[in-house]
DNA sequence: GAATGGCCCGGCTGC
DNA sequence: CGGGCCATTC
């Protein structure tokens, strides 16, 4: 570093800064460790980037003696970006800056002797270690059925983040014999593999990090003299572990997290290690940034009412000088489908106002609820982007190709060679195979290194024998290629040697297009990783890049692009839109319930979820509940989430969608809960949910419909099933409580007082004959009141729709265009006009 | 040894 | 509803 640059930097950090008073705190000073609880929105990004920028230019810091952890690579890539704008890319270079993972497989790579393993070691992913498991289990003769190999891998990744290894796993529960073998059967495999798991990465580096007497932890103990570690209330014990024994000698260790935003328990994250790190650092400086910047008044009163009741949280008071904005939207929607049209249709609106896509997001509590939304905003051209979901790593061609490379780079890696072994044909069949394992076993050797002993023996008929030679040599070919090849040059010519091309051009099916396509786009891929690795002055390598996929999450996928982003709430973290829709707030949904019975669900980190989802809107944010859902094949009823009563009334708008408006008669199935009639004080306490409202809150004295329509003031029905019939569209007058449909005993007498429900399970053949006298008032209108080209009306399936044509006919034809569909002939009588009033 | 169809079970969040 | 695994068949 030159002196200049620092002086200059030092400058930059001075003048750039603005810093108000906790955060300029946080950046300048500089020793010994701290924790900044930093709320959301209150600007901790800027604070850990001027902090290293101080460090570097103002403590004159090497900038190699500083190790920043992120918690997504996409969040280190922009750190380093904005620390280029004050430092400069020579001295951001030298700064290590990355997520847990690629920090502990880059140290693994320097010290990999310590940990015993090859400088070219492999990582495997979920699906390498069921291979491996799957692979135990077979040999082992375990049955499957009493261990579950998924439970057992589960076990042994929650040992292994509390930094337990084989040698030290205690069996203290029923069945852990079987998971104590399969773990030390396990963890052989991979060395044997010269592979890790993710878990791995981390335990190895920390058990040099902590190991007082190798040369080795030694070292690794003097590298840093400042770790800063970005959203700490979701490390793991071993993560923690780890930053302290690096940070033993210095005591530099600085942290910035939010306790409410800790949402990764189920993986390992324990929040009390935030919580309690003035316990463990008695000497720590503690900051709270609780001015949020972000978010208008409005989404800030939201997020503070959501996470209010929270348990045990540091206390902090968010606040916020910016304006009041708009209200919070919370919609009502009748299915998902309507939930969906909705969300376009308001996204329409904001882009024609000019914002940009990037700046709007659509958040969903699981990945499955994606697909209807995807269906919607395509139909409605608005360019979108999915992050996660069905992955693009984890396609097959895709992990062909992967694991092709990775045999390459590391032939010891049995899983991978089994998968490719016979893919092309090769007439290499699983009896091959599995006597390949086999003779592998006996010889203690890889099975690609059994290949020709087991050639040579007399185990395996001529045949196999020839198939297996020629996949040999055809490896080793390219693997002699490989050794001055570029990454991509090495990628294309195992695509044409290994004859996966040719097998899929042969296919010419739309499918193997498809696939040809995303390999295309892998190999496009490994060429950009060149050409970047290239600029940053180092060689690529093929191990870089398979390591870089390997530890690339689904966000780290997310493009820079003018594009809606939808994704789970879990993905957000971190991020920032303009306008946020935030969908499924039912109960079950959101806070999620596993439909297994023994999943209870961790209500209060679903909580911290939702402050999460509310807190990444800066202006808009939607908020959305369906009465009926689909999931998993079958209709689901859901009540609001409990998260939306928590909002207060002044600072929500709500609405219903026009589909929900004109839902006459609504044919609620009658859930287990609504069996009992409401009564004062039971609503909130009823069997009616497995999880009971938040401890601490009084059983409302009102009944919970009513208690909560205060803040719906538009008569939504936030207990669909007790108040069916209210917020109809027109004064028609009620249905009398009374509805038909076809078939005998479906006509069902309703006492006064008590609501009609219906069940409405055989969707497409019960439009419309199931519509009941409304429907059939509603049909005379359309007739009566004459369908126009233009015309808006309401589907029962399909939401709201514009009349396009009518064919006049004994029974009148109109064409429709649905939000979301294709355009749709349908039977006028079906159709309900829609007055432009409402 | 390969290909195809059916069945069963799981079913969230993800490095 | 969908994916993975198994059994059947060629």
């Amino acid at each position: 570093m030159q002196g200049s640059d620092a002086a200059g930097a030092a400058a930059a950090v001075q003048s750039d800064a603005e810093l108000n008073g906790p955060q300029a705190d946080a950046v300048v000073h500089v020793d010994g460790p701290m924790v900044v609880f930093a709320g959301a929105g209150s600007g901790k990004t800027r604070v850990i980037t001027y902090r290293i920028a101080n460090l570097v230019a103002t403590a004159r810091v090497p900038p190699y003696r500083i190790l920043a952890v992120t918690f997504t690579n996409k969040a280190a890539g922009e750190m380093k970006r904005r620390l280029e704008r004050i430092l400069g890319p020579e001295i951001v270079r030298d700064l290590w800056v990355g997520t847990f993972h690629a920090t502990c497989a880059r140290l693994l790579r320097r010290y990999h002797e310590a940990a015993g393993l090859e400088r070219s070691f492999t990582i495997y992913d979920d699906d390498d270690q069921r291979a491996v498991m799957n692979r135990i289990y077979k040999e082992l003769r375990i049955d499957d059925r009493r261990y579950p190999p998924r439970d057992v891998l589960g076990r042994i990744h929650r040992e292994k983040q509390e930094g337990v290894t084989a040698a030290e796993f205690h069996p203290d529960r029923f069945g852990d014999e079987v998971v104590a073998r399969c773990f030390s059967e396990y963890d052989r495999r991979l060395a044997d593999a010269n592979a890790v798991d993710f878990d791995d990465l981390l335990v190895k580096v920390l058990r040099i990090a902590e190991d007082m007497e190798s040369s080795a932890g030694d070292e690794l103990r003097r590298r840093f003299s400042h770790v800063l570690v970005d959203e700490f209330q979701d490390v793991n014990r071993v993560q923690y572990r780890l930053v302290r024994a690096l940070t033993r000698r210095t005591k530099n260790l600085f942290v910035v997290g939010d306790d409410d935003q800790s949402i990764y328990r189920w993986r390992g994250a324990d929040v009390r290690i935030v919580r309690n790190f003035k316990k463990d650092h008695p000497e720590a400086k503690v900051v709270k940034l609780e001015e949020n910047y972000r978010s208008s008044g409005n989404v800030v009163a939201a997020a503070l009412a959501v996470i209010r009741p929270a348990q045990d949280r540091e206390p902090k008071e968010l606040f916020t000088q910016n304006p009041d904005g708009d209200k919070v939207a919370v919609v009502a929607c009748a299915t998902e489908r309507d939930e969906a049209a909705y969300v376009a249709e308001r996204i329409r609106e904001l882009l024609e106002r000019g914002v940009s896509p990037d700046e709007i997001a659509i958040f969903y509590r699981v990945h499955a609820q994606s697909r209807v939304l995807e269906e919607v905003l395509r139909a409605e051209r608005i360019p979108y982007q999915v992050v996660g979901g069905v992955r693009f790593f984890e396609r097959a061609e895709v992990k062909d190709l992967v694991s092709y490379l990775r045999v390459l780079v590391n032939p010891k890696s049995d899983v991978d060679l089994v998968r490719i072994i016979n893919v092309p044909s090769r007439k290499i069949g699983d009896t091959t195979v599995e006597r390949l394992a086999q003779m592998a076993g006996e010889l203690k050797k890889p099975m690609f290194d059994a290949i020709l002993p087991l050639c040579g023996s007399d185990r395996i008929g001529p045949q196999p024998k020839k198939a297996l030679a020629r996949f040999h040599a055809m490896m080793t070919e390219i693997a002699e290629h490989a050794k001055t090849g570029s990454p991509r040059e090495i990628a294309e010519r195992v695509l044409v040697e290994s004859g996966y091309e040719q097998m899929l051009k042969d296919e010419n099916t739309d499918e193997s297009e498809g696939r040809l396509m995303n390999l295309q786009e892998l190999v496009g891929s490994i060429a950009e990783h060149e050409i970047e690795v290239l600029a940053a002055g180092e060689v690529p390598s093929l191990a870089g890049w398979l390591e870089k996929v390997a530890l690339t999450a689904t966000i780290d996928e997310m493009k820079d692009a003018p594009r809606v982003a939808m994704m789970t709430v879990h993905a957000a973290k971190g991020l920032e839109f303009s306008a946020v829709f935030l969908t499924g707030m039912e109960e079950d949904m959101f806070p999620f319930r596993s439909q297994d019975p023994s999943g209870r669900a961790d209500l209060e980190e679903e909580r911290r979820l939702a402050y999460v989802a509310v807190t990444r809107a800066r202006h808009k944010l939607f908020v959305f509940h369906a009465e009926r859902r689909m999931v998993f094949g079958g209709t689901k009823y859901g009540l609001p989430s409990r998260f939306l009563a928590d909002l207060p009334a002044p600072v929500v708008d709500a609405k219903k969608t026009e589909v929900l408006r004109a839902s006459f008669g609504r044919f609620i199935d009658r859930p287990a809960w609504s069996a009992e009639p409401p009564r004062p004080g039971a609503g909130a306490t009823a069997p009616k949910l497995a999880w009971s409202h938040p401890q601490g809150k009084p059983a409302p004295a009102v009944p919970a419909p009513m208690q909560q329509r205060s803040l719906f003031d538009d008569g939504l029905p936030v207990r669909p099933a007790f108040s069916v019939d209210e917020g109809a569209p027109s004064p028609r007058g009620r249905a009398g409580g009374l509805a038909t449909r076809r078939g005998p005993d479906r006509s069902v007498e309703v006492e006064p007082g008590e609501r009609y429900v219906e069940r409405d399970d055989d969707a497409p053949a019960a439009i419309g004959s199931g519509l009941g006298r409304r429907a059939a008032a509603a049909a005379a209108t359309v007739r009566a009141g004459g369908l126009r080209r233009g015309s808006k009306v309401v589907h029962k399936q399909f939401g709201v729709g514009v009349v396009v044509d009518v064919d006049e006919a004994p029974d009148p034809t109109a064409t429709v265009k649905f939000s979301g569909w294709t355009d749709k002939r349908i039977k006028v009588r079906f159709l309900q006009l829609l007055d432009d009033a409402s």
